[in-house]
DNA sequence: TCATATACCTAGTGAAACTATGTATCAAGA
DNA sequence: TCTTGATACATAGTTTCACTAGGTATATGA
């Protein structure tokens, strides 16, 4: 996939990823790769700025712990950001519909 | 909609949007404003670089011509416009489907 | 005559994601 | 033992992309 195509829906994907399974940055990344089938590899230095964006807007809320020797920063929803999600949501929705009805459009 | 959502899904709009429907810039705003009920509403200033870049790639070919008393630029898409747009349509649906997985995601 | 719509254009800005780089721990293998 | 790769975090600086803001010009309707 071009790398572009994810810019503006990273918000959506990363809060929606947490909603679904609250868990560490690294992790984060892993789950999206995976459950995108590798399509969605997003780089460390792109998602850490924006876990911690997200954070002190409010929308996610972290908490340190150990795991193995290596510390880890796990992330989850908060009440604010599940309703910041579910615009979002809203906005890709329409979006995607947009995007849909031009790439059908016959003559 | 969010003004970022099209980020890096411009050329992919502009390119369906001209093999629907030959058109100068002007009349591809209204068009796709109109197709979608009016959440892609794209200022001139974004679509006309973008329009002249796409010809300068060789995925749109344009001519001159007059209305009313006014110059037109008219677009169409090209044979390799044509695959660059298939090719773009790919990268969309891989994409949104990798954004919907992660949608409805449960835990 | 004056505003609005049509129709084009571009320079400069700002925001978003990425590259590159750094730190540190652990496991596996040479 | 030493090195490599995976795990796990972080950020400074760059690039890319769409947008803002400004400009030109013609036609139409109030």
């Amino acid at each position: 996939m071009r790398g572009e195509a994810l810019k503006g829906h990273l918000d959506l994907l990363l809060l929606a990823a947490v909603r679904a399974r609250p868990a560490h940055g690294y992790a984060i990344i892993e789950n999206l790769r995976l459950r995108s089938g590798g399509s969605l590899d997003l780089p460390e230095g792109t998602v850490y700025p924006v876990l911690h964006r997200l954070e002190r807007a409010g929308f996610l809320r972290s908490r340190w712990s150990e795991a193995s020797g290596r510390r880890r920063r796990t992330y989850e929803v908060t009440e604010e950001g599940l309703s910041e999600l579910r615009a979002r949501e809203r906005d890709w929705r329409e979006f995607s519909r947009a995007v849909e009805g031009v790439l059908v459009e016959a003559t």
